[in-house]
DNA sequence: AGTGAAAAGCACTCGTT
DNA sequence: AACGAGTGCTTTTCACT
């Protein structure tokens, strides 16, 4: 009944030293890269496109400094919820503007969400919104009062 | 004693339309952003440099599925630690390559870490050297099942 | 699957407003 | 602060291997 369907993928020094590369630095540029790794631009081209088709790189962004744009307050919010209804929480949860990430976890509660708001106000609400839903049984929230790190980035 | 210099930015539509669109994907060119915008290319080139030398943009990358190339473990790490040695130790956890979040919380614990595995092993070590750390007073580790949503962008 | 070559597209700079 | 135009890069495609 798992929906996992994810598997692991044959890399390449090639695939590899690319990846590394547009994790440092999404707008490099192949044609550079393909120099440093002495293969041609069309091969470094390839590569990404089967990458990006593989659902390994899912894709590029900005990093954002969210405290200057006004996001100030983030939360931690740890929930137990029916284990019957836990995936559509899940999914509903997930789908919200403030959440960044939704883990689903083993314990004494089922699930982690990250979230980030503008003022009190809008995380008051956000947890409001939660707390009122039946399928959570109990929750506990952790408010973030500096974030130290916040970088999507792992060593590969 | 704040270290917090932060300060929130003005934007104008145009600051915000190139910031959206580049969390949306990094490398879209900015020649025909710039058309769909009626700005000139070289206006976003300057706006885009100003946002990067403010801070607001922290840098571009590729946004990655670590359980497609083995990080299959993630763990929400909650820890206690004495108040002298706070921002110490978490210097020294963001500091690490397994991590990916850390945040200082207020309530029963003081700080959050997000990290990621390949194997229970490499879990286990961190946890380990995490618990041998005299500033640790407690921790709670909860085990990620299942990554629901890791998306770094929230709608600005 | 990798390549070179060519065409189309793009970034970046600078002088002008 | 925004622009237009020019120069040199970069992506993308494709026929060949």
């Amino acid at each position: 009944m798992s929906t996992n369907n994810k598997r692991n993928v044959d890399m390449d020094t090639v695939d590899r030293k690319l990846l590394i590369e547009l994790l440092r630095d999404a707008r490099t540029s192949l044609r550079r890269l393909s120099e440093e790794m002495n293969v041609s631009p069309a091969t470094l081209h390839n590569r990404l496109t089967r990458l990006v088709q593989e659902g390994i790189v899912r894709g590029f962004t900005a990093l954002v400094d969210y405290t200057k744009l006004g996001y100030s307050l983030s939360a931690v919010i740890m929930a137990k919820v029916d284990g019957k209804h836990l995936t559509e929480f899940e999914r509903e949860i997930a789908s919200s503007d403030n959440v960044v990430a939704v883990y689903d976890v083993v314990g004494e509660y089922d699930v982690v969400i990250i979230s980030k708001f503008k003022n009190v106000e809008d995380l008051d609400a956000f947890l409001k919104q939660l707390l009122k839903n039946p399928k959570i049984e109990r929750t506990y929230t952790s408010i973030v009062l500096n974030v130290v790190k916040e970088d999507p980035r792992i060593k590969i």
